[in-house]
DNA sequence: CTTTTATTACGAATGTTTTCGTATTACAAG
DNA sequence: CTTGTAATACGAAAACATTCGTAATAAAAG
């Protein structure tokens, strides 16, 4: 699977995923909300554009308006990007990553939980 | 911090990493053997040049043929792009990613184990 | 010293991503 | 119907990244 895209298509992704369905205009408010900088509207809208010629978005356009939603996976995704970092900075090694990620101290003690619950559950198999 | 290194950059990074002192040959020797197809050797150079303009390397010109070493160091920048990609991809939830690294079943027991240590350890404190 | 070989320097071509201006279109308000 | 407003379409500019050809240079071989 080689699912590639592009870090602005990522950012726009992650609105579409958390809020489902958006208009450009949703989204490119969201985007100014996040990045706290001027985005162009006809910036945002030509992304989508894109993303929808690329079949990473469909869009609903029976209205003026028209309404975007992703159309490629998150978790799909996720393990994509998460694979490619693997590879590309951690020699292929997971543990590695997992890690780094966690030397970071702002992981919860929940979220510390949580982890080794999954991984008691994975060790079971 | 903000360390964006591109993806060839990043290559010939992990390359330096691990060899140390490298002549821009054998990086570029290593980089063919790695991603298995022909890359110019000007390409290499020039990548490498770069990477010492922008401060990511650096060089030992003394002798005619240039040492290059990195100059950026790797567990900063692993963090960076490990950071990075949560907040990008997983709404900033670093359990969310480690799970999703988890998940794939290229993750040896041994490799469990000791993701397993480390988050005991990271519990004692 | 001359020739060959290997290296760096330089600049330009190509490709991709991001940004936005302008034109067009649809709809709503008057 | 006319005008104003907000949306899409289109294309091109700007910014960035990658690739490589050619020239200049230094060192080694003859």
């Amino acid at each position: 699977m080689n699912i590639k895209p592009t870090e602005s298509e990522l950012e726009i992704l992650q609105i579409l995923w958390q809020k489902g369905d958006c208009t450009v205009r949703e989204v490119n408010e969201e985007l100014i909300k996040i990045k706290q900088t001027e985005i162009g509207y006809t910036t945002t809208l030509k992304l989508m554009q894109l993303m929808h010629e690329k079949g990473l978005a469909e869009r609903d356009a029976s209205s003026r308006t028209h309404v975007y939603k992703a159309l490629i996976n998150q978790k799909k995704t996720q393990k994509s990007l998460v694979n490619k970092l693997i590879n590309s900075a951690f020699n292929g090694s997971t543990s590695q990553l997992v890690m780094q990620a966690l030397s970071d101290h702002k992981t919860s003690a929940e979220e510390l939980e949580a982890i080794k619950k999954y991984l008691d559950q994975l060790n079971q198999k």
